[in-house]
DNA sequence: GCAATTTGACCGCG
DNA sequence: CGCGGTCAAATTGC
């Protein structure tokens, strides 16, 4: 909808927002010519990619909590209502018939079944990683149309358990190939529980459909038990914000509660909660704080942002 | 045996 | 009708 307004933002707010918005650019710039992100596999310390990385998530959690609080204090666009349009009938989609023991059952009926998604609330990020701090379970993957490399689709791994609607769509980039452009869509509405696995994808799926191309079929790579230490992170991304004309049917209690809520859950593990600021502002945040090991480094983080809220003292939290 | 990924088919929208 | 998103059986790996 458009009753969210950018206008809401006090102007000094908002300047802080547009400073960090431009650094956090210069920084990823910066990275992409310094780059070599990726290839620091083993280093603990990747120099100057992991400085600007962790530069860049400063900024980013900043800018993060920031469009939290926007959120959270002034008025937000709640309209519940607007269900998602979740996947309404997924339970009686097992069409019990048991049938033929072909290879591929060819049809199920699923017309009626599957009802498309309306994206309420995306924002996309330009990383040189596919990881976050959300555990994800890759659900499909499709070439695309005048791409050159094929989309892959993740969703929220506690999709089942908790009916988490957040999925996201990655493609790595054409031009820049050492990026990934990933696509979030809906917020998390599930709890990240400390003890689960931190990160879970998939393995680059990007290998697997060149294995698969050339190969055939399932040469596997390394699955998300080993990629979970790819220190493929100190990374940068950037982060447009995409407030969809459709207002945010995702904010729901849940929502309501996570922009609050990724403040207290960021101290005990990394949340990747978007920004919840409407506007059509474009902002910047990362979403990349990385597992356990990358701990100290994430409260360096943490100090970074809460020099930040000196700046502006209109943020409290108790 | 279980859980995660792969991959072709299905489905809705433009 | 084509494209892109999703489903779910098959496959793979632990």
């Amino acid at each position: 909808m458009g009753t969210c307004l950018p206008e809401k933002l006090s102007s000094s707010r908002e300047k802080v927002i547009k400073e960090l918005v431009q650094g956090h650019e210069f920084a990823t710039q910066l990275q992409i010519r310094l780059q070599k992100p990726c290839g620091n596999f083993d280093g603990r310390f990747s120099s100057a990619g992991e400085l600007v990385g962790k530069i860049l998530r400063s900024f980013s959690e900043t800018l993060s909590v920031i469009t939290s609080s926007e959120s959270a204090g002034g008025e937000i666009c709640q309209n519940l209502a607007s269900s998602l349009g979740d996947s309404a009938c997924y339970d009686d989609r097992r069409s019990e018939d048991s049938g033929e023991s072909t290879k591929r059952p060819a049809t199920k009926d699923r017309r009626g079944c599957y009802k498309r998604k309306k994206i309420s609330q995306s924002w996309t990020t330009v990383c040189p990683t596919i990881e976050d701090s959300h555990a994800w379970r890759k659900y499909g993957q499709k070439g695309i149309l005048n791409a050159k490399y094929p989309r892959s689709y993740f969703r929220c791994i506690r999709k089942d358990e908790q009916g988490c609607k957040a999925t996201k769509q990655v493609q790595r980039m054409e031009d820049n190939p050492d990026m990934y452009h990933t696509t979030y869509i809906g917020s998390h509405t599930c709890r990240n529980i400390p003890e689960d696995p931190q990160i879970i994808t998939d393995s680059d799926p990007w290998e697997s459909y060149n294995l698969t191309s050339s190969v055939g079929s399932h040469s596997k790579i390394p699955r998300y038990e080993e990629q979970d230490h790819h220190p493929v992170m100190g990374s940068s991304c950037k982060v447009e914000q995409e407030s969809k004309e459709d207002q945010t049917p995702s904010t729901d209690l849940a929502d309501n509660v996570s922009s609050l809520d990724s403040l207290m859950w960021k101290d005990l593990i990394p949340v990747d909660e978007p920004p919840m600021m409407r506007s059509d502002y474009e902002v910047v945040d990362s979403i990349h704080l990385f597992s356990c090991t990358e701990v100290t480094s994430r409260s360096l983080d943490m100090d970074f942002v809460l020099e930040s809220f000196d700046f502006d003292c209109d943020f409290h939290f108790d």
